[in-house]
DNA sequence: GCGCGAATGTAATAGCATATAACTTAAGGC
DNA sequence: GCCTTAAGTTATATGCTATTACATTCGCGC
């Protein structure tokens, strides 16, 4: 078992790990330009192989995809755990949305590449993506802090991460200009972070009635 | 000017509105696929017209994309007038992000089409995606019958915009799904609709003290 | 340690898409 | 009516995905 990033040594046969090298690069180069970037001759020619070896580890350009996809929400999900574990007075979900933003902003091309629609819609039940997506959800709710009431803990889990989505994906887009650069999205952020809280706190009040 | 879905007849050398033509036959793909699914030599088949005819009209492929991404956003607009048109109890706010939803979801190509990140990214002041996509945000404005106080109206356009993309793209790529499937997309949308008519009206009475 | 099957990589090639260059046809102003 | 120019065509270069047939190595049973 190789280093991962690194090219077949050039009097080699055999690359040594070349599946997890291909993901890893794949994501490098996603981190630019997103899915789009990732050309399977380019990440063989990068990785000292011939083009067509790649397909001995995955049947075509979406399974690889799909592969980096998952990689890239593990990576999302050791993210948001650290970030949550950070020493601070700040709430676990204020911590959760602070580094989900950032991550959406600054690795842009790997976030986009995670919600390429045609890519995670292929998650399956017993699917390594699938269980990535479904962590990720898991550490959402675990954010909240709250007990569960019925399926309201759930919905609040939906509604801030479907809010925080939209904040990265509108702001990557340029829509935070003119007018509406006057509110940062950090701001909108903490809004939304705020109402679950205050949403979830309330429901809590109604139960204890 | 002819018919703009039409093939070139058989025996005619010029087209006669190419350039329309090409767009809508490229909303037409995007429908089922999104971006990825328009190809410029298909197009170009599809219209009767060799392939690098198009070339004529659009610099590459990229700028084929900004043109039919700025229609969509057009077409999109439109739905959203009539939708807030319609004549019923509802708030427009509620008739604005349900027709949103519902576009979204039931046109999802062109949805995606419309937020592939590189493309919008590309609006520049004074471009017709420019303009195509801040019309859609002052429709968000208009949307929340609120007067205007400093930037908040701007501000809580922006949030209920982001969330309802957020929604829209969540639900898309099933994760809507477990769990989380006991909180519809509807209700999910309508919560965040209450949530902002009370904060803006919230403010209000704030400003009126 | 030897042999053999499975895993992994290579060379050659087909097929499709973008894009450019050089040439052709039609339209419209003067 | 001529002549510029917009719009379309054929031919071609380049790059990517994917398959087929062939070569090499790994590792396991014996």
């Amino acid at each position: 078992m190789r280093s991962q990033l690194a090219r077949k040594p050039a009097n080699t046969y055999h690359h040594g790990d070349l599946r997890d090298a291909l993901i890893k690069a794949a994501l490098r180069e996603a981190e630019q330009g997103g899915a789009e970037a990732i050309s399977i001759k380019a990440l063989a020619k990068q990785l000292g192989v011939s083009q067509p070896a790649p397909y001995r580890h995955f049947a075509d350009r979406e399974a690889l995809l799909a592969a980096a996809t998952a990689e890239a929400f593990r990576q999302f999900n050791v993210i948001l755990r650290e970030a949550m574990a950070k020493p601070t007075k700040q709430s676990k979900l204020s911590l959760l949305a602070q580094a989900t933003l950032e991550f959406g902003l600054r690795r842009n091309g790997i976030y986009r590449l995670m919600f390429a629609s045609r890519t995670v819609s292929c998650a399956v039940k017993g699917n390594e993506l699938y269980a990535a997506t479904r962590e990720t959800f898991s550490l959402v709710i675990e954010a909240l802090e709250a007990p569960a009431i019925g399926y309201l803990r759930e919905r609040q889990a939906l509604k801030i991460w479907a809010a925080l989505h939209g904040v990265v994906m509108l702001a990557e887009q340029g829509l935070f200009t003119g007018e509406a650069a006057h509110a940062t999205r950090e701001e909108l952020v903490e809004d939304f972070v705020n109402e679950t809280k205050a949403a979830l706190t309330a429901a809590i009040r109604a139960t204890r009635r």
